[in-house]
DNA sequence: AACGAAGTCAACCGCTAATTT
DNA sequence: GAAATTAGCGGTTGACTTCGT
């Protein structure tokens, strides 16, 4: 199926880290012809680079309305109620983020979160919600095993997420989606013997 | 001041899914 | 419908920085 090897000739990529005068071509590029067919891009724009890592450095660093660095509590605390009902998907957690990229939030989980849950694990407190939040999150961290399809195997539970946030709908990012999120997961024991009772 | 350990994060890799031809 | 191509995802790596001794 998929080609290994993105075929522009054996000539040899620029690999590592990006210079300034790369980000300069391709932001010029891509605003001129849109963020697509990143192979052609690649050449076109003069960057000796796989069309594979221009879109990573497009979507991870370059993209206009990207936030970095200064993750404040509310989105700490978003990041672990979703990686508790979505596990390592990441793409997704980023989608309820404005301006957060999934490269970005797994880093930060990997670096910051997953240490700071293992540490609650270890210290439980009094069963407060934020506490069972974080222990299904560790639980979940290392018990999911990747996957690419959404709506496969949810993280701790085995309802259908797509269905039950409804991802489709575009343009969600505002704080009603996060209040009513966060509603809901006040109720998660509640919603969990629902949805249990559907399947 | 020097050095090794630990932490952080940008970028790469391998894979699958989706789309196009 | 099959093959080729492109897009996107999550895991991993490695360079760089910070911290502790």
């Amino acid at each position: 199926m998929a080609r290994k090897n993105d075929g522009s000739a054996k000539r040899v990529m620029n690999k590592g880290a990006w210079t300034a005068e790369e980000d300069r071509k391709l932001a010029e590029y891509i605003e001129i012809h849109g963020a697509k067919r990143w192979k052609t891009v690649a050449s076109i724009a003069g960057l000796n680079r796989c069309g594979k890592s221009c879109r990573l450095r497009w979507l991870n660093y370059l993209r206009p309305n990207i936030k970095r660095g200064n993750i404040s509590d509310d989105e700490e605390d978003l990041i672990i109620r979703l990686h508790k009902l979505l596990g390592n998907r990441w793409s997704l957690i980023a989608g309820r983020l404005p301006g957060r990229t999934d490269n970005e939030i797994k880093n930060y989980w990997n670096s910051h979160l997953s240490k700071k849950m293992s540490q609650k694990e270890k210290k439980p407190q009094t069963s407060t919600a934020q506490d069972t939040t974080t222990k299904s999150a560790t639980a979940t961290a290392t018990a999911t095993k990747p996957s690419h399809k959404a709506s496969d195997d949810c993280a701790d539970t085995n309802f259908d997420v797509n269905e039950f946030f409804d991802f489709s709908a575009e343009g969600s990012y505002g704080l009603e989606w996060v209040n009513k999120f966060l509603e809901l997961d006040e109720n998660t024991t509640a919603k969990q013997e629902k949805v249990s009772s559907i399947v």
